[in-house]
DNA sequence: AGAGACATACCGACAGGTCTGTTTATCCGC
DNA sequence: GCGGATAAACAGACCTGTCGGTATGTCTCT
């Protein structure tokens, strides 16, 4: 086994978790899978709240980390930047192991709003909204508050809706009820992404080597 | 107790998955809030799976009928039920008792797509965005089908948010996104509903005596 | 030597599900 | 209208497995 065992835990719980669910992952399951010693856990952790919660934290700043790389790797433009949000979700969504994001996955789990995981989960997705934001504000947007939670709105109903059907289809609707959103926020787009096309090849594009996260 | 045996099961089943998740519920609280012996609850379900399966079912047949109702009684054009419906998905998000979409949280719960429980869930989505159409089409939208796909996006997305934040802003955010995308479907809007205004107040209007689903 | 990870046995609680036996309600021939 | 048959709902003990979490003791690295 390679890596601290704390590590191992967080990875192989953060696998378990968005394969399985987290009321339905045992620890004697991730104990197992991460070759560690349950005494081991319980010194690192107080429970497994607390491991659920380190777990959705690392993974809040794995994501975010690599969607705005991956955002900001496709336009140098901030306005370019607003429209392929939704590419870089589409590519997302089309992963193998796409089952969902897993802080809506938490929040669906852990439903009362005053859960500690219920709020890291909300955390995470203000934290998107406020790069939307910034992404907004960058582009002299008219409104960029407004727009960015718009665009949030939009990408979360992609989200949920490609998880549940499967495929890639809602998000390229979310793309197409954005363009819109985004004229009237910017006045028409002066050149715009490949959102532009709706054919499916085009939103899985030449593949790319990118660090990714894990589901 | 009053009811047939089953029917209690399912109501209370329902609300306790509700407020608490579908794991987190055992079997033996459902029957003792129910009031109901376990040899009978196994004698109409074959397990804890087929009873969730009939919960979904009848919250899928129960909240497409509240909704379906809600909308056709706040306008009587097509196009001005389109519109109405961000507000009548704002009053169900601002409800106490609001723990988000049923139908999301199991499929968060159950996300194998091929999870029998996922697949009901998703039948309830597709069932939402036909409905959507199907106003769409009476409405005369240039492409009903897209149309109604997209305020599906936007539907899900706003419903997401206002489980994870509370409150019904997202739902405004959604209505105000939709807003062009109507437009652009049908030309500038005759009259459109109190979507137009922004103010919280006129979202929650003055209380409506309506049967309404559990949660 | 001491810290940290190891393995394993153990704990009470509860999960979903089965079995037994008793009570209650419904229906039918009389 | 009534008595008995039948089916359904009842209560509750019981099963196995697993849950999250603890305790004990050994081993392996600095």
């Amino acid at each position: 086994m390679k890596g601290k065992p704390r590590d191992r835990l967080v990875e192989t719980a953060l696998r378990l978790f968005c394969r399985h669910g987290f009321h339905a992952t045992g620890i004697d399951t991730i104990l197992a899978e991460a070759g560690v010693a349950k005494m081991t856990l319980y010194n690192h952790f107080a429970s497994k709240e607390a491991l659920i919660l380190a777990t959705l934290r690392r993974r809040d700043a794995e994501f975010r980390g690599w969607f705005v790389r991956e955002v900001e790797s496709r336009s140098r433009s901030p306005r370019g930047r607003l429209a392929a949000v939704f590419d870089v979700i589409a590519d997302w969504c089309a992963r193998p192991g796409f089952y969902g994001c897993m802080f809506i996955n938490a929040s669906a789990e852990f439903h009362r709003r005053d859960d500690p995981i219920h709020v890291v989960a909300a955390e995470n997705k203000r934290a998107v909204t406020r790069y939307l934001r910034s992404l907004a504000e960058a582009a002299g947007a008219r409104d960029p508050k407004s727009l960015a939670e718009q665009l949030t709105v939009l990408v979360e109903g992609a989200i949920v809706l490609s998880h549940v059907y499967g495929g890639t289809a809602p998000v390229r609707r979310a793309a197409a009820a954005a363009r819109p959103i985004l004229e009237a926020a910017f006045g028409p787009a002066r050149r715009s992404l490949r959102t532009r096309i709706k054919t499916p090849q085009t939103v899985r594009r030449a593949p790319r080597k990118r660090a990714r996260p894990a589901a």
